[in-house]
DNA sequence: ATTGACCTTACCCTACGGGTAAAGGTTAAA
DNA sequence: TTTAACCTTTACCCGTAGGGTAAGGTCAAT
């Protein structure tokens, strides 16, 4: 009989985070008490902790679902897990890529910056160009 | 008397994206033709232009904000735009590191999966636990 | 006169909750 | 018994940076 702000505590979730998982059908719906107060079985929080543990792997709500979809169907194939998996890796390298071209060129332009009272701002003039 | 279509093309920005900043204040408010239509002066094209820069550089639009202010005001110090652009250089090593600590563990994880008709499978087994 | 391309406002949608309100429940101590 | 401290509920608005779409006004050419 685990009330949400326990079930957030065991999960590291946010309160408001497990309402709106509930909200948009990511996990199952919790009982409630007679004074509706939410409670958390075994299940929920499992489910619960594997959402969590797929938010801190990188991938979003949609991909947590699909992946807890694919955890609890005995019937699955790794092959379709892992083909999420792949997905995610490419575009995590892009990003990837892209943030450090980002890094590299605001890099450049800071060191060129005098960084004083002065007005004059290789920075500012990299974007009116 | 460019419209705002022809400003978007002048400036790689989408008409979407030039209603918002004018609705949001991040830039002046273009003055209107007797229709109603928007039309685009000089110095708002310019205004789009640094936006767009700022956007490509990675800075979200709070920041672009501010450092179009600093591009207008003659009495600018280049040490106050190095700050930003150096607070951004910060965030962004921050953000790489971290994906590149998550796409690492997700390749690793990634290997270890047979991606077959099975239904073992160790990424799975990393988000049970 | 009609078509197609353009413009307008207005509304709903995204992801992931944070913040807050208003209302009510539970528990333990004074 | 009352009171305080803490818990829960629903419900709303807020943020990012616009995308999508509807419904309608305008313009130039056919």
């Amino acid at each position: 009989m685990v009330s949400i702000s326990q079930a957030a505590k065991m999960t590291g979730l946010s309160i408001k985070s497990i309402r709106h998982y509930e909200q948009i059908g990511l996990i199952s719906t919790p009982p409630r008490s007679e004074n509706e107060y939410r409670y958390y079985p075994e299940a929920l929080i499992k489910q619960l902790h594997f959402i969590k543990s797929t938010k801190d792997a990188g991938f979003n709500l949609k991909e947590s679902r699909a992946l807890l979809e694919l955890s609890e169907d005995n019937m699955r194939s790794s092959a379709d897990v892992k083909h999420i998996a792949l997905q995610k890796i490419t575009e995590l390298e892009k990003r990837i890529k892209q943030q450090q071209q980002l890094l590299k060129s605001l890099k450049s332009l800071t060191q060129q910056c005098q960084g004083d009272k002065q007005a004059s701002c290789p920075i500012i003039d990299a974007f009116v160009k």
